[in-house]
RNA sequence: GCCCCCUUCGUCUAGUGGCCCAGGACAUCGGAUUCUCAGUCCGAAGACAGGGGUUCGACUCCCCUAGGGGGUACCA
């Protein structure tokens, strides 16, 4: 049976190359049947574990991304926390020790630290002269009378080759004498990561290891453990990093003034922020940031569209297809497939597929999409009609591609306020109301045809206009810019037609008429 | 320093010796459509890191150089 695993540590956040990582976890071991498992590597044992989780599994759940066995939903193979799995690691070491695999060391950091310096000053490989290892009792005896204490470390090979097969990268190779004699338990008793992650992997019954390229280089002591330890090891494949948005270097989320240079990455993060402004989120580097997997959710992207792009960043099917659903990603993934280099972050591309999905998505669905937005700007009160039909349906309908995000629903504020709160764009109002002669003529005689006509619909609306430029001789952007700004309170927007039918007749009188009001005010100087 | 991994249009990628004077997508730039904006349609521009080999033939194989990343922690 396939079982694949993702680790991630309590940090409060869900970072984007995690979800990458997990993704393709989760991909590779339910695309053949097999299992996917969430293990908390809580190793450094801080407190508030479970407030701090609780980001990184919401952010799973979200993406859709189960998983088999891990926190809330059991298994057979727990517990799930490394905190709690302390004496598996010994009983580990205890074996190592007897294996003659590892050994007690009683030397200090500083001891260790001159040894390294010495080495460099010579220009030599450093390797550690295991001057103070104890092998028998009585020499921890005497090691422990002058005061010292022991770490574990491991006795690793100093000869030879240490071969594997890379499910990615294929065969790869290192000398053991590159290798150093690493430590596995503390002097508190504690044991450290590589352990930690050998024993839980044999013991969860992992059977291949998928995991981020910077532990390629640690494969080897792992192998060194997992052999001694008498396991079977797993099967090893080393994803590159998701490196930053027009740039090399991994991506990561303290680096966002760095990425703001890049004008793409800029527009996202503002777009995202002036939703979140609206809604009245906080909006801190570290609740609301484009590397972390929230922001995404925050804003109103669809899981969908963002798996959609992850599995696409470092991994492809051929020279053609882009759009997966769930069910053709679990039967294409493949590791033979994924791209060795790292692949940087594109956040317009995403948006790209954001689009898509949010052009596939029924209107329904789509009109519920938006209302949590809408309600959180307090744009529309609780509970609100939830159709096609709806006024929100109606805008959603007339507004199309210009909803990405569900959060974009409020930038079309003009439909959402009372006639009386309308706020008129100050530049357009001068360029589209106050300044051309006539536009006041042509609105007051609009507003005295929109009172009569029926029905008050856009084909209605969009013949009236037309008849009506056509009586007076003058062309319809004489006419239709006046109207929108005063309308609307701004020089962009959807047609004309539609947002008027939206405002209704009612609406559209008391605007034109607060329009025409507004002309004759002073422009105070701001 | 030493060791390991990586390197195709701006970006994500296809390409496993001839199908490639390199294909697709996003972005960009033109043009068309429209009451604005967005969209849509059509079109354009744009890459094999550099240098040596091997071969009749190299993006594909080998070597070197450069660049990027990782490891070398009582971090993960």
């Amino acid at each position: 049976m396939i079982r694949t695993r993702f680790a991630p540590s309590p940090t409060g956040y869900l970072h984007i190359g995690g979800v990458r990582t997990a993704l393709f976890n989760w991909l590779f071991a339910r695309g053949c049947g097999g299992q996917f498992v969430l293990r908390i590597d809580d190793t450094d044992r801080q407190r508030n574990v479970s407030e701090a989780l609780q980001p990184i599994l919401d952010g799973f759940r979200w993406l859709g991304i189960e998983w088999d066995e891990g926190p809330g939903v059991g298994g057979a193979n727990g517990p799930y926390y490394q905190s709690e799995r302390s004496e598996l690691y010994a009983a580990a070491v205890q074996v190592l020790l007897e294996k003659g695999a590892a050994y007690r060391d009683y030397s200090t950091t500083a001891e260790v630290q001159a040894e390294r310096e010495a080495a460099e000053r010579e220009k030599m490989r450093f390797a550690y002269s295991r001057r103070w290892m104890a092998e028998t009792d009585a020499q921890a005896t005497q090691f422990e009378n002058e005061g010292r204490q022991a770490v574990v470390r491991l006795k690793m090979p100093r000869e030879g080759q240490c071969q594997f097969e890379d499910r990615i990268r294929g065969e790869v190779s290192f000398s053991w004498r590159q290798e150093q004699d690493h430590v596995i338990q503390r002097t508190d008793g504690t044991c450290l990561y590589h352990l930690a992650s050998v024993v839980d992997d044999h013991e969860m019954r992992i059977s291949h290891v998928i995991r981020a390229e910077e532990h390629l280089s640690n494969t080897p002591r792992q192998i060194f453990i997992s052999q001694s330890l008498g396991y079977e090891s797993p099967e090893y494949a080393h994803l590159p990093y998701v490196a930053e948005p027009g740039g090399k270097s991994k991506i990561s989320k303290r680096k966002l003034n760095k990425y703001f240079k890049n004008q793409d990455f800029k527009k996202l993060y503002e777009q995202g922020a002036a939703i979140a402004r609206a809604v009245g989120l906080e909006n801190t580097a570290e609740t609301f940031n484009p590397v972390i997997i929230d922001f995404y959710q925050k804003i109103g992207y669809l899981p969908e569209a963002v798996i959609n792009y992850l599995l696409l960043l470092g991994w492809s099917l051929d020279d053609q297809t882009e759009e997966f659903n769930r069910e053709e990603m679990l039967q294409h993934f493949s590791l033979q497939r994924v791209v060795k280099s790292p692949a940087s972050f594109d956040p317009l591309k995403l948006l790209a597929f954001q689009e898509r999905y949010m052009r596939k998505l029924p209107m329904k669905q789509k009109v519920s999409f938006v209302l949590p937005f809408l309600q959180q700007a307090g744009r529309i009160s609780t509970p609100p009609p939830c159709e096609i039909g709806s006024h929100v349906g109606k805008v959603l309908e007339a507004a199309g591609d210009r909803v990405r995000v569900a959060g974009d629903i409020l930038q079309f504020d003009e439909f959402f306020v009372n006639d009386e709160d309308l706020e008129y764009d100050e530049k357009s109002f001068e360029k589209r109301v106050r300044k051309p002669e006539k536009a006041a003529e042509l609105l007051n005689a609009i507003k005295h045809q929109l009172a009569s006509v029926e029905p008050f619909d856009a084909p209605a609306l969009d013949q009236l206009l037309h008849e009506f430029v056509e009586s007076r001789q003058i062309k319809i952007a004489q006419v239709i810019h006046a109207l929108r700004v005063a309308t609307t309170g701004k020089s962009i927007g959807i047609g004309l037609f539609e947002a008027l039918e939206i405002i209704g007749r009612e609406g559209c009188l008391a605007r034109i008429q607060r329009a025409l009001d507004r002309i004759e005010v002073t422009r105070k100087v701001s």
